[in-house]
DNA sequence: CTAGGGTTACCT
DNA sequence: AGGTAACCCTAG
């Protein structure tokens, strides 16, 4: 159906009767001096009055009680009575700023430690930077640019994404992007090890300490470094250390440092922490049995990441076929809800 | 807060 | 002029 069209009519309608006012509101209300941009904003302000009238939400009314019915009608009278005084004082819609790469490389990377769909933690965490996007916009980003995981994800939504195959953009994400190389120096240790104490493998919650400051490490980093800093204490709170280098991989010199994260993924963790492998830090005082003080603690979502900060792209294999669905424990639509659910004594 | 439907600016 | 990417709106 095209509402488009008949919206579109009345936008046209309305931008004729642009007033001067109008124009002169539009210079007040932003920063913007030029012209164009006034005019723009002007015609988004004449158009959104009057596009808001006829488009119907098919949306399903939600059931109200008469009292909110009256409520609501209050409130609409109330909203009725401030549009005709202060007359245009309208939202202006966002201008529109184009993704790029870095920001879109982020929101994945975001995606592989929170999960698809953590919008917010992903838009919070300083070590991911988005230009000036509020967590709707990373959906929605995330939702146009891989419409198809979007749709295996998300199967209930029946817009965007069951339309097109999107064009493949594959190269838009190189998968190396590697940083370089920084050594942990016996200080970043110190610290690392301080934070393990005293939050245990919650890499995050150590990456983000700000006693520690360790901001300038990654999470996976952190427990990357910790493991093969203190083997034995990585090993002593349950987790698997690593092989001491891949057999045949002549590559791996003596000094070959850690290449990518092992498979280990969450649930691994979560056993280990489960099966009451896990270490003596954070002596669970009060916290009913429980080594962490929540359900998050567990499932530390910097153990889904992969390593050394690559994406989980792949080109060939189709859009994230590895972060979503290659598995599960690596990529979880929501950590919070895809493990640890399971009974913890 | 997110999911999901709807809207519109921008490009070709 | 149509397609699409980047927005908005709002139920739950």
């Amino acid at each position: 159906m095209p509402p488009t069209r008949s919206n579109y009519a009345n936008l046209q309608a309305a931008s004729q009767a642009i007033s001067q006012s109008d124009l002169a509101t539009a210079f007040i209300t932003t920063d913007i001096a030029d012209t164009a941009s006034a005019v723009n904003l002007a015609q988004n302000l004449a158009g959104a009055t009057v596009a808001a009238q006829p488009t119907a939400r098919k949306r399903k009314a939600p059931t109200k009680t008469v009292q909110e019915q009256q409520q609501q009608q209050h409130q609409q009278q109330q909203q009725h009575q401030q549009q005709q005084q202060q007359q245009p004082v309208a939202q202006k819609r966002k201008t529109r700023t184009k993704w790029t790469d870095a920001e879109t490389n982020d929101l994945l990377r975001g995606c592989n430690t929170y999960g698809v769909g953590n919008w917010k933690k992903i838009l919070q965490d300083p070590q991911f930077t988005f230009n000036n996007r509020s967590a709707v916009d990373l959906k929605d980003r995330f939702r146009t640019y891989f419409p198809d995981e979007y749709r295996r994800l998300y199967p209930n939504a029946t817009t965007h994404g069951g339309r097109r195959q999107r064009a493949p953009l594959p190269n838009a994400l190189p998968k190396v992007n590697r940083k370089e190389r920084r050594s942990f120096t016996p200080e970043e240790d110190a610290r690392l090890l301080e934070g393990f104490l005293k939050h245990g493998p919650s890499w995050s919650k150590i990456q983000k300490d700000e006693e520690l400051n360790l901001f300038e490490r990654r999470s996976t980093d952190l427990r990357d470094r910790f493991r093969n800093a203190f083997p034995e204490k990585y090993a002593a709170a349950g987790f698997k250390t690593r092989p001491k280098h891949s057999s045949a991989n002549n590559r791996q010199s003596r000094t070959a440092p850690i290449e990518t994260v092992p498979e280990q993924g969450v649930s691994d963790i979560v056993d280990n922490i489960l099966n009451g492998n896990a270490g003596t830090w954070g002596a669970d005082d009060d916290h009913s049995g429980a080594l962490f003080g929540t359900t998050a603690d567990l499932v530390d979502p910097t153990a889904a990441a992969g390593g050394n900060g690559e994406v989980f792209y792949d080109a060939s294999s189709g859009p994230m076929t590895q972060l979503v669905s290659g598995n599960e424990n690596k990529i979880p639509i929501d950590p919070k809800v895809t493990e640890a659910s399971s009974r913890r004594k």
